[in-house]
DNA sequence: ATTAATGCAAAGCTTTTGCATGCCA
DNA sequence: TGGCATGCAAAAGCTTTGCATTAAT
């Protein structure tokens, strides 16, 4: 299955680059209202890219998705879900466990979050 | 905000207490069906149990919820996305990430992940 | 008696899909 | 041209909510 290049997909590709933190169709939807996208093609060109590999899909704890891509160096974020700062980390947090878990159990894991979500040193009482 | 003993109540903590696994909404109703439950009841319980601690919540690959007691020795899986199979772990392999994160960020981590998704040492190319 | 929980039905959101049309290779 | 992409609208999950009723403290 080989892709087109059309509007819908290099601004979606675009828009994903030019951010940091993953995005939702939502989001993509009203970051280009202006290009007249429907939510349905950028869905679609979503779904297309993650099968290809492109991008990758987190699910955020309120069940939305969100899709960033698939670059090799790519950052983390930790956010507060108190006061929503962000903390942008330059290391891979699960190097740890993903090596570990390999090695022990010959698992790979593919899922991987981007952003974690918890309580900074501020907001902890 | 203080919790009445009732039936629902009774009957979804129990049915998340035999569960190894977290289960969705719909799993909680469609294995206590003759207890004549509804959906509805069965989400305002989880949400109610959520904001007082008594449960986790977190989300599977499709969005859904998924929810399990939040005990203290809580169980660990690892889900092979090709071949489902399940390898349960003895121990919690997120101690070492969130260590580093709270030693080195001051930032404590508050959604833990108890399934893994990824590929088992015999579906791995 | 007060307050919270339930049932039912309806609505809200996110995501998917059918079908006719339009665009890219 | 042939096949994939799009738009639009409709439908399909999952989850929440309003309101009247019922049950718990």
């Amino acid at each position: 299955m080989k892709l087109k290049r059309t509007k819908t997909r290099e601004l979606v590709y675009k828009e994903l680059k030019k951010s940091q933190l993953p995005l939702s169709a939502a989001q993509l939807f009203s970051n280009l209202e202006n290009a007249s996208l429907t939510l349905s093609s950028i869905y679609r060109t979503l779904n297309a890219y993650l099968k290809n590999n492109i991008i990758l899909k987190q699910t955020d704890s309120n069940g939305v998705s969100l899709y960033s891509l698939n670059k090799e160096e790519h950052k983390h974020f930790l956010i507060c879900k108190t006061c929503e700062s962000k903390i942008t980390l330059d290391y891979c947090p699960y190097h740890l466990i993903n090596e570990e878990l390999k090695t022990k159990h010959g698992f790979e894991i593919d899922e991987h979050n981007v952003v974690l979500y918890g309580t900074c040193k501020n907001c902890t009482d």
